[in-house]
DNA sequence: CGGGTGATTGAGCCCGCTCAACTCTCGTGG
DNA sequence: CCACGAGAGTTGAGCGGGCTCAATCACCCG
């Protein structure tokens, strides 16, 4: 099976109001040249950064799929959010990495030095709007989420994740999903048996079909009535 | 750069409308002369701004208590965050209010038009990087939240929230609650039933004492063994 | 005193969890 | 080519934490 996911042609970035038209999608801080990334690769189920460590680079994914999560002490695991190519990550205000930062297939990255990127944000007013922005955009879909996580059922949860999924991927109704069922639950705050009883629930609603466990393809009509609001 | 958060000065715990008149407004943006705050008034359960408005101003607390929430359709809420003297809220990066803002209580503000925040940011380097300060801040608290949604049980969340409390309110381990039992359980994800029953449960097991509703005097340490990383 | 709101407590139920068996896929090696 | 094993996913049975519904209690303000 392909982990991988297909390269993204366009993923757009929004960014400050007035320097977005301006701005290139796929060069994040563009005419910004003084700061240079290098490539680097993470396999499967690699750690790229714990949550603690000090915060010294940032990363745009390439290839591959990337998780950030917390973890108790007795193993219970939040997972906050999934990145995929053309994503960034990594990115903080503060001197620490608050999450932890794991690849869910072989991934490859373009790192670049936090510092830098702090420097050019206190000399260029542009740069520090679209980091501003960047976290802004973190919080919203955190927004999203807490009312999820407290709020909806199982199905709703799953179903959402699905429609999120096929967004993050171009809307093509076509998806193929680079993480375990144990990876969805973590996101949802379910149980990875939950999270299949789910889907097999979906498939026979006809809200979407299954080939493999990762393949999907989606009626959104029917799915979207199960996320209502 | 000055990237660090600014603490709060000296959070004012008790509510004194009187002296709130003679605070200076600005000590939030100092170093910003030019940026004027309007005082103004909601009354307990008044809505000050609703999801999907345009995001005109940012309001600054001075006395009473805010939550911010998003609801569904059916009527299931989720609070997000609740804001007390001292706080800021409201502040977006976008031109909507993502959330709805309510006052708990009677509550007085200072009112900030958000344009001329913009205007400033984009001028100035230092408060472009205070912004941004903020909107981390509010990701950091939402990333804490979520593992409290997704993973934690109710007996964790209503003691977390306890501590929560304690910590903004001064760590006196003395604390009166603004909110209702109802408010608490749509921050944690729980019904109002569980959350009284939880707070029983912490005061049988000798982790705090109630009089009345909403005084707390908290035992830390058997508290604290409750919340457990 | 009563009336009203908010909080507590009780009884029973159900959704999602736990534990466990089974299936499917895929990679490896004989 | 099949046999085998390992890991991932599905499905089933039963349990239990938190929810629902309902009664009671506590506390304000008249």
């Amino acid at each position: 099976m392909r982990l991988e996911t297909t390269p993204h042609p366009a993923r757009q970035i929004t960014i400050a109001p007035r320097a977005s038209a301006a701005l290139p999608p796929i060069d994040l801080f563009a005419g910004s040249p003084e700061l240079i990334g290098s490539p680097f690769s993470y396999s499967r189920e690699e750690e790229i950064y714990g949550e603690g460590e000090e915060a010294e680079y940032v990363y745009k994914i390439l290839s591959g799929a990337v998780r950030t999560c917390k973890i108790l002490s007795d193993g219970r695991r939040q997972i906050n959010g999934f990145y995929l190519p053309g994503d960034l990550f990594g990115f903080e205000q503060g001197e620490m990495h608050r999450l932890t930062a794991e690849a869910i297939a072989d991934t490859k990255v373009i790192m670049f030095r936090r510092r830098q990127l702090e420097r050019l944000a206190t000399s260029n007013v542009d740069v520090a709007c679209q980091l501003w922005s960047m976290t802004a955009k973190s919080l919203q879909h955190a927004e999203a989420h807490m009312i999820l996580l407290g709020r909806r059922t199982a199905l709703e949860r799953v179903a959402a994740f699905i429609m999120e999924m096929d967004a993050r991927f171009g809307r093509t109704g076509s998806i193929e999903l680079p993480m375990s069922r144990r990876d969805i639950a973590d996101y949802l705050g379910l149980t990875l048996e939950t999270v299949s009883r789910s889907m097999s629930q979906l498939q026979s609603g006809r809200a979407m079909a299954l080939s493999g466990a990762r393949r999907l393809v989606l009626d959104k009509r029917v799915m979207n009535a199960m996320v209502e609001d």
